[in-house]
DNA sequence: TTGACATAGTGTAAAGATTACACTATCCTA
DNA sequence: TAGGATAGTGTAATCTTTACACTATGTCAA
């Protein structure tokens, strides 16, 4: 086994060089909190332990081709959201060696997941932000930003968007944008607000649950794109 | 030669990897223009071309020191303020093969530099943005980033204090500000802006230069310090 | 069938922030 | 000592943001 390993080593470079990874912090909203995809670590270091889902980037592949890739490996999870948040290179951050690893951020409608543990990783769970158990490496560090990120971005973006399924009503917007601000907002403000960026057209459904008035169903003019307001 | 450089190759891996390098985008004001230093590359590929300083990170070393070493061997500058910019890793950005560059971002008054060419570079230059030169690699969308954040960080921090020597007036950093936006600001709008940050402390020295009343000279009561506002 | 319930949907006035705007102060130089 | 040049200062108008409460429309159960 040693030996097989051995022979293996057959890239060879004439200076030493780091590995290089991306993580990818996949946030959702489910059971109205803001929560995040973590997998249960099936190998050393820090075996059994939670992890950020991410790995090492191919030698051809671009680096949100790789951490799209990781996603889908380990978790199931496709098309969402996807922005690279910040490069970590503290030289003692992985145990193995040098591992640089560049972190992305994505977001997803809780609708679109389907969510299995895949062979790299033994278990695949969503924990609340604000419930973490301890993680692996620096990940705390790089969720810590990542949710930093995402704060700023809704005051100046349509970032929030990316988390609602195709349609919604401008009730259930409102609550996702309460569930990461961690604050109440005002219903006519809020509408007046998002109405103004002119990202949404209602479309002719409307959404009924419950024993009283149905919604508008609204919908984003172009999905997929965030756009930057004020 | 060749065979020097295939007995040095003594770093394997079972997996190819990357090179990883940190390239810098140092902005100044010189000459009343938004300007950015560029070396002239003295070896393949794009020999002869301008360039970002920069160059391959030390398999110890931090990446911000590295960005930071790097500058100062090609440009002999210290004392920059730096902030990471974005990683690219594009398969084909390098034609020596994949390396991947976390591109950084620095600002530093242009009282504080002694510049000089290098080893590894055959020359140093201040270009003004508006008027950069063709640039090596992808170097010229890692400029457009860096100056798109410098933009946006004006509204919303103290960055453009970073261009400021250690005293200065409040008409100077407003021309800062004028050159960096492209337009031009209401004096005492600025003025009234730029103290209800309460950053700034006034010395009790004046600048005389002309022949018109001497300016208060105004510090930034912590240095080297971004603050965010709003 | 109808009344209670639950959320959807709507406008306005007050407060606060931003903008536009012009003159006096102080020093230097000739 | 008068003219030139930049420093330094306040206020009113406009725009933006906030606070706030009632009617509309469906479901469900009696």
């Amino acid at each position: 086994m040693y030996k097989l390993h051995y022979l293996n080593m057959s890239y060879c470079y004439d200076h030493p060089r780091p590995a290089v990874a991306t993580d990818i912090v996949l946030f959702s909203i489910r059971e109205g909190r803001l929560m995040l995809l973590l997998v249960k670590r099936a190998h050393e270091p820090f075996a059994g332990a939670w992890a950020l889902p991410g790995g090492f980037v191919g030698i051809d592949e671009n680096l949100e081709t790789s951490a799209l890739r990781e996603l889908e490996e380990e978790t199931g999870v496709t098309g969402v959201y996807l922005e690279q948040l910040h490069t970590s290179g503290e030289p003692d951050r992985d145990p193995r060696g040098r591992v640089i690893s560049v972190a992305y951020y994505a977001l997803t409608p809780s609708d679109r997941l389907y969510i299995h543990a895949a062979s790299d990783a033994k278990a695949v769970a969503w924990f609340a932000l604000e419930d973490l158990p301890p993680v692996a490496f620096d990940h705390e560090k790089i969720v810590n930003m990542a949710h930093r990120r995402l704060v700023a971005k809704l005051d100046y973006s349509t970032i929030a968007f990316q988390f609602m399924p195709e349609m919604f009503t401008l009730s259930e917007l409102q609550a996702v944008y309460q569930i990461i601000l961690g604050e109440e907002l005002d219903k006519r403000n809020f509408r007046k607000g998002v109405l103004a960026m002119s990202c949404l057209e209602h479309t002719s459904e409307r959404r009924r649950n419950g024993n009283h008035r149905p919604a508008q169903l609204y919908r984003l003019k172009s999905p997929g794109r965030v756009e930057f307001i004020k």
